[in-house]
DNA sequence: TAAATCGGTTTATTAAATAAACCAAATTTT
DNA sequence: AAAATTTGGTTTATTTAATAAACCGATTTA
């Protein structure tokens, strides 16, 4: 049985790589929103993903307010996906 | 997004669950071998399962030595199925 | 009969998940 | 225009989970 990447085996984290396999781009606010998470626990999960190399976190403004921009990276589409095949050893899918 | 439940969601559990889907009973030795985990650690989590519902352990006798065999119950298939529905909000299927 | 092995359980350690507390900047209220 | 509140987060602390290490009694093996 292969084992499961366990930076991805996490609900918020797969629940945030979730949403930018499919999104292109997503900002701190919409994460947060979407995943229910708190703000704090987000931010954690964020950076670790980020550390990985999963995804790029890109701190700018929108207007005068700070926005964190999130976009998943070709090493984390790829992790997303062999993560995905792995289930498929414990999963009827 | 469906929260997954977090007995379930966890790599061993999943993983003795899984097979335990397709199997009727399986003993300790068979399941220490199949998830590669250590005695420890299985024992640990087989008894997680067990104190949600999720299975039965039985222990007994195979000729001298014990043998402690383990099922699913028609809960933890029930849970088992309800995780994998909610897993597919996560993934592309 | 001493030593090793088998089938586990219990206890301790490490790591992860989560929330709580906090902060600076912007906005709203009075 | 000060004070209070909200926004968009980060940092720190706490709780919980995962895992390994140490152990135990019974059974084989040398």
């Amino acid at each position: 049985m292969k084992e499961l990447d366990p930076l991805l085996h996490s609900q918020l984290r797969l629940a945030v790589m979730s949403i930018l396999m499919s999104v292109e781009e997503a900002d701190f606010v919409y994460l947060r929103e979407k995943t229910e998470s708190t703000a704090g626990n987000l931010s954690v999960q964020l950076d670790r993903l980020s550390a990985a190399g999963y995804i790029t976190v890109e701190k700018g403004f929108a207007g005068k307010r700070t926005r964190t921009l999130c976009r998943i990276t070709p090493l984390g589409r790829a992790a997303f996906e062999s993560y995905v095949d792995a289930l498929r050893q414990y999963l009827p899918l």
